[in-house]
DNA sequence: AGGGTGGCTATTG
DNA sequence: CCAATAGCCACCC
């Protein structure tokens, strides 16, 4: 009988796929926060592992991490060459207000 | 194996 | 409102 427990997902494993699955629900228009997030794949004290997670997205990937702000409703990535913020500007594509580069999480955030 | 580092946050003054 | 502070904890050398 093998002694090993590989085939069992770790918990890490775990939050990742969790992470990915609430990603994806987050509809168009809406935002949620890193620590939101963090709470809802059940790893509260997560923020930072979260953005850390988005932050290694495939630059293809379809999957929604522009919709995911800080607890300020701003976004926490550096500006582009410009001085533009490449989320923002994604956000306000989709209709998203942003004022003082922070968006009102009053108004947009998502609760599922 | 140990210590610095974040796409963070809540709290306080 | 802002700034400083102190928690946080998986990740990555």
């Amino acid at each position: 009988m093998p002694k090993s427990n590989d085939q069992q997902p770790t918990v890490m494993q775990e939050h990742e796929r969790q992470l990915y699955a609430w990603l994806a629900q987050i509809p168009r228009g809406s935002v949620v926060t890193y620590g939101q997030l963090a709470r809802l794949i059940g790893h509260p004290k997560g923020a930072r592992w979260v953005g850390r997670q988005l932050g290694r997205l495939p630059a293809d990937s379809t999957l929604p991490w522009h919709r995911v702000l800080n607890a300020r409703g701003a976004s926490s990535l550096p500006l582009d060459a410009r001085g533009s913020n490449r989320q923002l500007r994604r956000l306000q594509r989709e209709g998203v207000l942003v004022v003082d580069g922070r968006v009102a999480l009053a108004r947009y955030r998502w609760v599922p």
